[in-house]
DNA sequence: CCATATTAGATAGTGTTACTATCTACCCTG
DNA sequence: CAGGGTAGATAGTAACACTATCTAATATGG
């Protein structure tokens, strides 16, 4: 297919594909011609994903480059891919600030209480120190039991994710990849419309205040765990 | 106190707080001379404030201002300030690639079984919508189970957020947005420790390989949900 | 009390990011 | 064989978040 067909099937103008061309991210079209190249599923597929990256999971194309670099090295690994991810998606939020000496006591706590293994430099850690780090500033420190339930929920989630991966490496680490980055939005927004929700009721500026004792409801199976509708 | 006080105390150079009060962020000092202004603890609170949301939750001066502003309009509920919040927030990520015909035909599905009641022009309907309908066009779409495995941790995590909100109407409000948007990186971080835990045994290529029944394990109480370790 | 540093406030400049526009061939199609 | 699409290169733009500089006034230490 030609470059204006790309265009069209993804939604991205051509000059818009033409700058991800010189850029790397898409790799060049078969030459058949002076000014004749054709594209194919391949196109189509790696424009939708940093279409994806950067409109959903809103990296920047920096890190969106490192990502597909990764998928496109057959000797990276699906933990190295992500890592790379990782880290890659890691230093904007947590450089910042300057050499932030929070202490990640906590974190490794956390970490050996959950049996989790980080590889040495992952920048994972010190961006959590960071953000617990913000949070304390700001006077709402979290609680080691809010923390316990963030992380039970993380580790909720990551089960979900490393579920039906395909067998194909490019797939897999494809699929782990845009598991871990497009998946986050989901996460983010489906955390906002419980706050919304929840939030709802209790103020009770809404036409239609919602009765106590129609709380929010799991769907069927599962326990209800702990319940703390302070507030 | 005196703006360079303000500025160490902070962590912020001078010409940046300068920018920011500028912007109408950060309010003014109290005057008291033609080049004399005295800031108080509101103002470190607030500058602190400003610097978790832009650095920790990413966020832009844009919607950090209308954040604020939610926070001093003392006629803003809780509820319409996160509202406002999300409003804010959402726009970015899903107003680009174009007028999004994504149906929310599942995402109203998802809300039905959840009870879950959303503001009628809430922007969280059409971002679900256009994070679903990007990971489908990227060939990885969400399962309903995998969704509804989300949403019951979003669930859990939302209501720890809720807990232990101060009485002050003005601290409540402003504790909630800092918890529906500061905590955001740290279950983000949280879930790619998870995934990075689970995707280092499984690959081999770590030195010290951890064993299959070494699994990762709650630190106490709570069930384990269904684990599937695919990959 | 005066030299130096600091301050308020305004205006203008900078660096980054992610495109977008234009230009010069060239070539394929009707 | 004209008109439009195409490749590739160069340059321009818009938004964003600062950062630098300037003026005039004031605080402060020796």
């Amino acid at each position: 297919m030609r470059i204006s067909e790309l265009s069209s099937r993804c939604e991205v103008p051509i000059p818009t594909i033409k700058f991800y061309l010189r850029e790397g991210l898409l790799p060049r079209g078969e030459r058949s011609g002076a000014n004749q190249a054709s594209y194919g599923e391949l196109h189509v597929r790696r424009l939708r994903l940093i279409r994806g990256l950067v409109e959903v999971g809103g990296l920047k194309l920096e890190v969106v480059r490192r990502v597909i670099d990764a998928l496109d090295d057959d000797s990276v690994s699906l933990h190295d891919a992500l890592g790379r991810a990782h880290s890659s998606l890691m230093p904007p939020p947590v450089v910042v600030g300057r050499p932030t000496h929070t202490p990640t006591v906590h974190v490794d706590a956390l970490l050996r209480r959950w049996g989790w293994s980080l590889h040495a430099g992952s920048p994972l850690r010190a961006a959590l120190a960071a953000a617990l780090g913000a949070l304390e500033q700001v006077g709402r420190p979290m609680s080691a039991e809010a923390l316990d339930g963030y992380a039970t929920a993380a580790a909720d989630v990551a089960a979900l994710d490393v579920d039906q991966l395909p067998a194909d490496r490019t797939l897999a680490v494809e699929a782990a990849v845009v598991g871990t980055l497009m998946r986050e939005p989901v996460l983010l927004i489906l955390r906002r419309m419980a706050h919304e929700d929840r939030s709802s009721p209790q103020i009770g500026r809404r036409a239609s205040p919602r009765k106590a004792d129609e709380e929010p409801h799991r769907p069927d199976q599962e326990n209800s765990k702990k319940r703390d509708d302070a507030l």
